[in-house]
DNA sequence: CATGAATGAGGCTTCATTCAT
DNA sequence: CATGAATGAAGCCTCATTCAT
């Protein structure tokens, strides 16, 4: 009975798991605005409606994988401090920039969903701790960095310039991919530097 | 009838303005991507038709207004020069991040025109050499303040950088225009600072 | 093996008839045509597909609620006329526009199936004798009344015509559900006052 | 220029009536709440878009065709008046029942509008006045016929009595059409009789 | 050249019904 | 026999763009 349940419960997930993994696919082609609910349907061989058991409108689905992802670039600076006992400042942004050129999508949403005026509080409330969560590790680094004041506050500013490097270059017009990844990744360098040799006046 | 030329001329640009004046208030009031091609006929007082005679579609018209933004940061930070003989990086950074707040639009389209895979190349010519004009001053402004090395690659990191703080927290829920104005100032001198205290190691 | 029979018959029973007054309960709330399926299934905690093994698809369910109705008004008439050994035109008619009043949703299905073009034959049987028993109260009441010739036809014409007066101003706009009540229980007196006086020529 | 604008409005004009004939058209066939959009389109020869140029809504095309049901009415009753400078109760009821033998979807909507829950107060501006118009009429017919009090009210009771005579056996099923028209027009002439045989006591 | 009506593909979502468990 | 997840057709409506006037 009990042995059952959880195999439903497994099943749910497993298709829950696909309609996500189909919508994500179906980003790395286009905008992800530009997606439908019939492609996504498709993709993952599910009907329309079945994707609608499972998120409640795209809104939701959006927000799923907006909150996937920063989920997963948590769990990848949790994996180097597990290996080197920290996480250096130009860790965090090697990690950061090639997640980011990895999954442009992810920061379309950001983009979007920080953007937009439609978040609705509720998705915003399921935002909220994950990020808190991200943000956490960010200020750890920092402060292992020697950067002890406002330390939250520069975190926010490293991530955000980070991110920023995106914004500017992903997609340049007649940059390959390569190009470009190897551009942002400077870009990451040089600020990581900017915000490790925090030893600067107002550190 | 050279001058009756003119006088067409005239009344085109005319026109023409009026159409991107309307689109960019529209864009002060929501998201860019909700702006209908009716809504922005109507406010310029011209049917839509009208505006296919000045704008090739809805993704010109947005270049036009996007240039129209980055070649105005441009002039601010003349202004800036030419009021004090320099411009330095805090400077910079309060200006554009100022800026960003009242044309979130701007910002927007920005994140649309370089994460989108829509740009047509065409585009992309005329985007060029407008925003190398920004850089130029923007290299500029970084060798005075004594990074002259990688200066370009620096302009890059700096301007990425400002622009990431609004991404990440322009609209963060719960919070006012205000006090969102006043977060990306703080994280914009954070910025800044370690940005001009440029005496970094790789400096 | 046979007393096992009956229990299942009887549960059978029960639950057809928590499914019968699990729509009910809804009808009385909305529009009926607005109750779904599965709105049903849940007032009456069960599951969807169990509805389907009671009845063939909803306009069943629609059928059986419909009779229902009209068996619950012969028995009202068949409660006056064992109160008092008989009932007045005008007491039907007032017990009619009561009924119809607390009921909309009768209304709304004798609405729904007599004029659309749904209305399987089979369930047409179904109706038929519940109906038949209804109109031989009805000419019985007439009969009483003084009006002998044409008494079947009469009573369709007077059962119509008290209908009728729901179609009419059921809802009309800005009127409370109190006043819509009285103002159709004027219209009934009115009718039956012009059957009953029916010692009109052609009675 | 004057001319251009009259013809525009006259070729809107019949668009308009085009779409409004193909939906009433495919009203005879099923069930006024199942014609979709896209059929009264196709039926129109217009693209689905066109209809929501000339209709807000669905709603609002179903309410236009009902206003035209019973302002047609109205002038069947004006033109009986024409000719013999008057109406008598049973003309209007033999009038009123040919009509909605002809035109079930004007009950249907009749039905609708009045029973359902929806109709937005905007919509009821429209409703009240054309309706009022008819009554004023039928209120005339009744006062001519010696009925003095309380003439408005039974101007209700006689519409509504008339009017149920097509809820009850519209399509009474394994019933023709022309059996149908026949019966409903025995009802309707029972109950002229019971209305214009007005002298009865409460008259 | 300006107009604005028409287009029609495409958007999201709902829901009666089926069917494997 | 009950379940409820899955279905997928169908619903209404929007809107960038075209083109006859």
């Amino acid at each position: 009975m009990s042995a059952l349940k959880a195999l439903r419960e497994k099943e749910r997930e497993t298709r829950r798991e696909l309609i996500l993994t189909a919508a994500q696919q179906l980003f790395s082609d286009k905008d992800f605005r530009q997606v439908t609910v019939r492609e996504i349907a498709k993709t993952a061989q599910v009907s329309p409606g079945t994707i609608y058991r499972y998120y409640r409108n795209m809104d939701d689905l959006f927000v799923d994988i907006f909150l996937n992802h920063v989920s997963h670039i948590s769990s990848l600076i949790d994996e180097e401090f597990g290996r080197h006992a920290q996480c250096s400042v130009l860790r965090f942004c090697e990690i950061q920039v090639a997640y980011l050129n990895e999954n442009m999508t992810f920061y379309q949403m950001m983009s979007h969903f920080m953007l937009g005026r439609r978040l609705p509080s509720e998705n915003a409330t399921r935002i909220d701790p994950i990020m808190r969560d991200l943000f956490d590790r960010l200020e750890q680094i920092l402060r292992l960095a020697g950067l002890v004041t406002d330390s939250r506050l520069k975190a926010h500013a490293l991530f955000s310039a980070i991110n920023g490097t995106m914004i500017s270059y992903a997609r340049y017009p007649g940059r390959s991919r390569e190009e470009t990844r190897r551009h942002t990744m400077r870009l990451a360098r040089i600020i990581a530097d900017q915000f490790s040799s925090g030893q600067s006046v107002c550190g």
